[in-house]
DNA sequence: TGTATTATTAGACAGGTGTTGATTTATCGA
DNA sequence: TCGATAAATCAACACCTGTCTAATAATACA
């Protein structure tokens, strides 16, 4: 099994603060969460806290970081040359992960609250992307390619949140499709004008 | 000249929180200004900062608020149809707009930082592009259409940070012209693939 | 100009924050 | 198993928060 490392106490408190923190977050935005009412939740000392986090932020910071490391996981397991298949394989899967974090990537993507992990996840995607992508297709220089990156990634992103806030009906198939069809050709690939 | 209305104490106390502020921010993080800081800057009771804003945050998003005005303003005064003229001059007043508030826009739409005053911008452009939208392209559904309207407005904000990370060289006709590109035609439509 | 109105101030309140030092307790490894 | 090590606890600290009250000062307007 996974041998978690290090001094049991630590992985002791560690989970019992997670717990709380995780049952708070159902109730309330993280920035209305005192460390004083998790540490109490938790049955933790308040001191015990902050010789493990900064604040409550840093705190919700490292269980991002969690989900960002599989994320990233998800992404490296592609070959190099993966794009060249189109993108539909990896967006199929990136919609999927999303689905199967639920409430959790909510509270993470979600607006109101903080970006940290929303912008590492848009540069990680960016950078992975555009490797790739300056040899598929042809730019005039770096920063119009780096332009592009911001562009499509913030645009899968904004596509992402709008589909957070709804009813998220749409299977991550459809999502993958709708997202390939923008990049590649825009608005008026995607429907002929009128 | 703009008359300014209301009592002339409480235009004075804003007037010092406001500069106190904005003189803050040069410095650190909002999250990092504390109320006491400011007031004892400003010198004005900390009590009255209270009975004018909520804390920290909901003054800056007063700031913001303004900004968003005129932003708003800006994009309405074109004429229902103009999206029929290309997005071209629109997007060109857009980022003329960004890069005439300079430091006050990256604050605001800068990554760590708060979101809010960035989501109304973003959903105020899709609503606002949406309805014109509507009627130049035939969409499957609302929903396709909803979703493309987030991807579009959230790739442009993408751009538009990438753009105020860097030294900023690009021109708004520049920075319009890729946008646009990227909008209807996407990727392919940019550039020829190899 | 005088007066009623309203903003600002000073001070106090309970509670949260982040840090520290002394003490107790659990864990790891020889 | 036992002792060195390190984590968790408790208690206290100065400071910040958000709210309140009574007193004072500035303002608007009749």
């Amino acid at each position: 099994m996974a041998e978690e490392q290090g001094d049991r106490r630590v992985r002791r408190t560690k989970a019992m603060l997670r717990a709380a923190l995780t049952e708070l977050l159902k109730t309330k935005p993280v920035n209305e969460i005192s460390v004083t009412e998790l540490t109490r939740l938790a049955d933790v000392n308040r001191g015990t806290f902050y010789s493990h986090y900064k604040d409550i932020f840093d705190m919700v910071e490292q269980l991002e970081n969690e989900m960002f490391q599989e994320f990233s996981d998800l992404l490296h397991a592609y070959p190099a040359d993966a794009l060249r298949q189109g993108l539909r394989p990896i967006l199929r899967d990136v919609f999927e992960f999303l689905r199967r974090y639920g409430d959790v990537s909510t509270a993470l993507l979600d607006r109101e609250r903080d970006t940290r992990f929303l912008e590492k996840l848009k540069s990680m995607v960016a950078e992975r992307v555009s490797l790739e992508w300056g040899r598929l297709y042809r730019f005039d220089n770096p920063r119009e390619q780096a332009f592009c990156m911001a562009f499509l990634v913030g645009g899968v992103v904004g596509l992402i949140q709008s589909w957070l806030e709804g009813d998220r009906k749409e299977t991550p198939e459809e999502l993958a499709a709708l997202s390939e069809a923008m990049i590649v050709r825009g608005i008026e690939g995607l429907n002929q004008p009128r």
